[in-house]
DNA sequence: CTCCTTTGACCGTCG
DNA sequence: CCGACGGTCAAAGGA
C-alpha cells in the first residue's frame, strides 16, 4: 500500500458520534446522585456552564452497558458533541431515569440527538489506570505535537484490523506520559491517538527533530506510525521491519505534539478515562496541557 | 556515538 | 485456575 494512500481525505463518519452542529440541547434535570459526573465535567471542561440550556454545543448521555462493571468513569467529548459515561456507581435506575430524561429533551428539542449505545468506546480500562484522553484525528494532525516522543511498541488489537503503536516521551526518562496511535478501525482516514500520564517537565524547545516536523513531512504519517492492516501484511501477527522501511522513508521523524483541543474542531474526540481512587470519589485530573486546549 | 525503532517475550488484568 | 488480551520491556539493529 503506498504511503499516498493514507492522505486525508474527506472522511466518511460512520460511527454514531456524528451530530448536527447549532443544537440547543435540552435541559437536562439530573439527579443529584449524577452530579459528580458533571461535577467533573464542569471541573474540566466548561467551568462556566452551568446549565445545558442556550448553549451552542451539544451535550449528550451515552450509558453503554458494558461500562456496567467497569471501575472507571469515562467524559468523552467529542467536537462540539459531549457525551459523559457516568460513574459505574450509578446504578440501573438512574441510567433509566436519566434515559427518560433524555427522551423528553429530544422530544422538546428534535435536533438534539443522543445514544444509549457508544460503539466508540470499547476501549479496555484498567486498575490504575490513570486518565486516558483519545483524540480522533486525521493525519495531517499528527504532526501537530510539542512532545517528543519514543515508539516502545506495537501491537495488534482485537477486532482491529490496524496495529496500535505506543510510544512513550523520549524527553525524560522519569516522565510518565504515553500515547498510543491508531486508525480508526471504522475509518481508516482517522486515526485514534490516545494520552495518559501527564508530563512531569516543561515541553522541549530544542528538539532535534523539530526541523523534520516541518515541511518536509507535513501531512505525513509520523514516524514510526506502523498502520498497514493485517491482511496487507505478510504474517498477520506482529512482525517486520519490511512495513517499518514503508512509512520510514515518508514519516516525519517523530510526533511532536499535543494536538490542539478545541471546542468547534471537527472531527475531535476525546476520551477521558478517570481513574477511580478507590474511595469512592473519582477525582479527575488533567494536566493544564490538555485543559488549554479548551481554553 | 546517540537516539530511535523493531519485535518477540514477558507481565498484569480481566472474564 | 486459565486463557485472552493489552501494555511494557529490552536486546538488536538502523539512521
Amino acid at each position: 500500500m503506498g504511503d499516498d494512500d493514507w492522505d486525508v481525505g474527506a472522511a466518511v463518519r460512520s460511527c454514531n458520534i456524528n451530530r448536527p452542529d447549532n443544537v440547543v440541547a435540552p435541559k437536562l434535570d439530573l439527579e443529584t446522585s449524577l452530579n459528580d459526573v458533571w461535577n467533573s465535567f464542569d471541573k474540566l471542561f466548561a467551568p462556566d456552564i452551568t446549565n445545558f440550556n442556550d448553549l451552542s454545543e451539544i451535550f449528550s448521555l451515552d450509558f453503554p452497558t458494558a461500562h456496567q462493571e467497569k471501575p472507571d468513569d469515562q467524559v468523552i467529548i467529542m467536537n462540539q458533541n459531549v457525551a459523559c459515561v457516568p460513574p459505574t456507581t450509578t446504578t440501573p435506575k438512574e441510567w433509566i431515569d436519566l434515559q427518560q430524561q433524555l427522551d423528553i429533551g429530544a422530544n422538546n428539542y428534535p435536533n438534539f440527538t443522543f445514544s444509549m449505545e457508544t460503539p466508540l468506546i470499547q476501549t479496555r480500562t484498567r486498575k490504575n489506570q490513570s486518565i486516558r484522553i483519545t483524540y480522533e484525528l486525521f493525519q495531517e494532525e499528527l504532526t501537530n505535537d510539542i512532545w517528543t516522543w519514543s515508539k516502545y511498541g506495537q501491537k495488534y488489537i482485537k477486532d482491529s484490523p490496524f496495529p496500535r503503536n505506543y510510544y512513550m516521551c523520549s524527553t525524560s526518562k522519569l516522565c510518565e506520559a504515553r500515547k498510543k496511535i491508531e486508525k480508526s478501525p471504522n475509518d481508516e482516514n482517522i486515526f485514534l491517538v490516545s494520552y495518559s500520564g501527564e508530563h512531569n517537565h516543561d515541553p522541549p524547545t530544542n528538539r532535534r527533530n523539530l526541523a523534520s516536523c516541518n515541511s518536509s513531512s507535513k501531512f505525513k504519517l509520523p514516524k514510526g506510525i506502523n498502520i498497514l492492516p493485517k491482511t496487507s501484511t505478510l504474517n498477520a501477527s506482529s512482525s517486520s521491519s519490511k512495513r517499518i522501511k514503508c512509512s520510514r522513508d515518508v514519516a516525519s521523524p517523530i510526533i511532536t505534539t499535543m494536538p490542539p483541543l478545541e471546542f468547534g474542531n471537527k472531527n475531535k474526540m476525546i476520551v477521558a478515562a478517570v481513574e477511580d481512587k478507590g474511595d469512592g470519589k473519582e477525582e479527575v485530573g488533567m494536566n493544564e496541557d490538555i485543559l488549554m486546549g479548551f481554553e
